[in-house]
DNA sequence: TCTGGGGTCCTAGGACCC
DNA sequence: TCTGGGGTCCTAGGACCC
């Protein structure tokens, strides 16, 4: 059995949980930028909000509706993420953190004696108690019932946060009451493509042929209905691989023209990214730099990447940041008003630590990442950092509506006055 | 005044090779 | 009468996720 937990409306609910004076009314988070909506309270949910909109477009409707808008807190979310994790990995034997707000448990053969639903309302009980969180959760023989459960114990009347498809009378009518773009893996496009066939819910798609279906659209689609039935395709071991591709990009707050504004911006992204391929053992063969402007500006639309190959597979930051700094000489342009930068690792291959390589020297000094990362984890990112990225970066992104980094920084605890 | 997210994986098609 | 291979690498774009 498999479990997928995750917390409804995560950003909005972690501003809820020190901010009692925004729990009863409709929240909106942002993203970087204050770019978009990304997440949306239930409240306010209710009242019609979209997610990925452009915020500025939204404003004059959301001030109308008396909506409180946030930026994106990310000290406050990963802290609150990190909790929320902790307590669930608590109930299975193995984990598996899917994103920021979601994760999977493994049960293997076990059966908790007080049953399915009751050790759900646990799971869920202890969240509330302990972060103030409120999650669904849901189970399944597959990781795909098990995402479809997650889905009902929020959606489908009756259920209240916890779902369980353990019998074939609760698979099919979980699945009859699921629209086929609910299940996991089926899109917009795919959903549309379906609906042409006759296929609108979760429960048409699992009759349908898989042959046909991978013949139609692609193997990835047959494999869903096979899950859907209860029959395995995604393992665990699939779902907990090391990435084969690591990206960190981002918008600048403002429009950057210079080359070492680009430069900074490019090596911050060589340090989240590296920081990421050492997390799972993992080093790169390779780099991309790529930035560009915005298709909203009024210029010609401009893009250029660069590729660095290395002699030997690499996780170290100062390797990487000064391949990527010699990069941005080659794709930077005067005059252009960049809008993104951003690096990627494409070449991904695990860690093999005592490679002999005849001509190939290593540069990496793995002694001196494992102290920084050590660190940076107890003492907070970017602790210490290449030099590389500025102290101060002029292009730093905006965050107007930024709430207090309530569970992370001594001057910025919540403070309750009793009366 | 101006403002438009971030990440991962896969595939089709072009360019090139023999 | 009509017909023309097979492989690798790279890139852009599509699709999905949250």
């Amino acid at each position: 059995m498999f479990a997928l937990i995750d917390a409804s409306g995560m950003y909005a609910s972690c501003e809820k949980v020190f901010d009692p004076s925004i729990r009863n009314r409709p929240v909106v988070v942002l993203s970087n930028n204050d770019g978009c909506i990304v997440a949306v309270c239930p409240i306010a949910k209710k009242l019609g909000i979209p997610k990925f909109q452009p915020y500025f477009k939204l404003k004059p409707k959301l001030d109308e509706l008396g909506v409180v808008a946030r930026s994106s807190n990310y000290e406050l979310y990963s802290d609150l993420s990190q909790r929320m994790m902790n307590i669930c990995a608590r109930f299975a034997p193995e984990q598996h953190i899917y994103s920021i707000d979601e994760n999977f448990l493994s049960y293997g053969h076990y059966v908790p004696k007080e049953g399915w639903l009751a050790h759900g309302k646990e799971i869920r009980r202890a969240v509330w108690r302990e972060t103030r969180l409120p999650v669904g959760v849901g189970f399944g023989c597959t990781l795909t019932l098990a995402k479809a459960a997650n889905h009902a114990s929020k959606r489908i009347s009756g259920y209240q946060g916890v779902a369980v498809i353990a019998s074939e009378s609760e698979r099919v009518h979980i699945l009859q009451n699921m629209l086929v773009s609910d299940v996991w893996g089926i899109g917009r496009r795919i959903s549309k493509r379906l609906a042409l066939q006759g296929i609108d819910t979760a429960w048409q798609l699992s009759k349908a042929m898989p042959s046909i279906i991978k013949k139609d659209f692609s193997i990835l689609i047959a494999h869903t209905v096979h899950e859907l039935n209860g029959n395995q395709r995604f393992s665990w071991d699939e779902v907990k691989a090391p990435k084969k591709q690591i990206f960190s990009t981002r918008s600048f707050g403002k429009r950057v023209t210079s080359i070492l504004d680009l430069k900074q911006a490019i090596i911050m992204h060589c340090g989240i990214a590296s920081k990421k391929l050492r997390n799972q053992n993992s080093q790169t063969l390779n780099i991309i730099v790529f930035a560009h402007n915005s298709i909203h500006d009024k210029e010609p639309f401009f893009r250029r990447a660069a590729i660095h190959q290395f002699s030997c597979p690499t996780s170290d930051s100062g390797v990487i940041s000064s391949a990527a700094g010699k990069l941005v000489d080659q794709i930077f342009k005067p005059g252009i008003r960049f809008y993104k930068a951003g690096i990627g690792l494409l070449e991904i291959v695990d860690e093999k630590p005592n490679q002999q390589d005849l001509f190939a020297v290593s540069n990496d000094r793995p002694n001196l990442m494992t102290c920084m990362d050590g660190i940076n984890d107890r003492y907070g990112r970017n602790t210490i950092f290449i030099a590389g990225q500025g102290i101060e970066q002029k292009f730093a992104m905006r965050r107007e509506l930024l709430s207090p980094r309530y569970t992370t920084r001594l001057a910025e605890l919540p403070i309750f006055r009793c009366n």
